[in-house]
DNA sequence: TTAACCGCTTAACACTATTTAACAGCCTTT
DNA sequence: AAAGGCTGTTAAATAGTGTTAAGCGGTTAA
């Protein structure tokens, strides 16, 4: 089954803290995942499909701030909570613009901790609603109209049926990344199974050939996850 | 009381508050699907027709936010109610900006989750209300009078027969949005048989004819769904 | 009263969208 | 490198739609 879990990715090094993180995380429905350096928290960040970080600042080996930094470099968009002493308040503010990053002073309650979770996962689904609604996406030279099931270039046109324009309309909202098949499916068949899933390749033939004149546009299958519209 | 036909998803992981919802909304009359899950919640979205979402917030798998989010991608005019812990109150508020959501903390009282229903039901059949008996819309450069059966652009008149009548005035209740088949067909028709179906691909075709002059008014269809009216 | 008309349904046929099937090729694992 | 599952592609079968025109009952006007 496609995890369409939420991840989190804590790096603490303080044993006692990072397992209560980690225990209340899991009970709230969340997978998991602790390390207790920077450097192990890269590798746990490479190995899996993180949501979300929380990332003390002062660590042994690698702090969180360049932590984040190099996350930051493999995956732009991760949002990142660094946990971090009172003291240090200021100082912290100053420290990060990006605006999915946030901050929490130790001690704090987890309340506190789930409020900001939760502030941050709204955002994120708020930009993926705003995708769901958006009135067009530029795919290249190529204009498509997701309301319209049209595609546009030059005096090109393209009708789309709904099958081509649902299934294109997803790819566009991950544009660049891996959009999991049995999510897909079930968005726009309604249902995953075995059926439904070779029609889909059948669909995703469709697409590759409107836009088989235009090298610099490729979707591209990533095995047994799912397929990713990538525009060079 | 009419809660006959209405039918409610509820999604919560608590077994206990699960059964219970299920239990209470049953014998006031609704239909209830009651799911575990975000995941699960989102097939018995999709496997039924579904007037209104109960959804926890905070449950494993898919969260409740997300869950309302690929909901609304299916079908944006849902309504929805959040079911939330008390300590996330203030957060919640700014959570959601839709019309059609409400939220209620935990612990509630069943009247207490009774009313907004009610409310959120009463806001619904309003809005429908509303746009039933509304005098005339804007179809881009044409006017539409259902009252009158009538449609105008400058010199250009048209009478209309009650079933283009009732029909148009569907398509433009829900300008924009899919009209499912088969409600079009037992709201205009009365009856959703086959013969009556093929009857309004006929009407279908009177409107479009219509409209034929203006190449920014589309009727579109939606393959195994229904039909909209797009106007650019 | 009957002929013309009108609104709607039914039939017929062409066409389109989607699913299913079949087979070839590819990726990953052992 | 062989096996098994996954993917790519094409073609067929099926199901859904678009359009035109004939048919049918009811109303209107000579």
């Amino acid at each position: 089954m496609e995890n369409k879990n939420t991840t989190i990715l804590v790096v603490e090094d303080d044993e006692n803290l990072g397992k209560m993180l980690s225990d209340y995380l899991k009970v709230k429905g969340f997978e998991v995942i602790l390390k207790r350096d920077g450097e192990a928290g890269l590798k746990g960040f490479i190995e899996s499909e993180v949501d979300l970080c929380l990332l003390d600042v002062m660590m042994p080996k690698k702090d969180g701030f360049t932590l984040a930094k190099e996350i930051r470099g493999l995956k732009s968009s991760v949002p990142v909570i660094f946990l971090s002493a009172k003291t240090m308040e200021e100082d912290l503010k100053m420290g990060f613009q990006s605006g999915a990053d946030d901050y929490i002073t130790k001690p704090f309650s987890m309340e506190v901790l789930m409020l900001r979770i939760e502030a941050i996962m709204r955002r994120i689904n708020q930009i993926e609603d705003n995708l769901l609604h958006k009135k067009e996406f530029d795919i290249n030279e190529y204009k498509f109209y997701p309301e319209k099931q049209l595609i546009i270039r030059g005096d090109f046109e393209k009708k789309l049926t709904s099958k081509e324009n649902e299934l294109l309309r997803l790819l566009c909202m991950y544009m660049g990344n891996v959009v999991d098949r049995n999510d897909a499916l079930n968005m726009v068949w309604g249902d995953d199974n075995y059926f439904n899933s070779r029609s889909m390749d059948v669909y995703i033939t469709k697409l590759r050939k409107i836009f088989k004149e235009d090298e610099n546009i490729q979707i591209i299958n990533s095995h047994g996850k799912g397929f990713k519209l990538l525009v060079d």
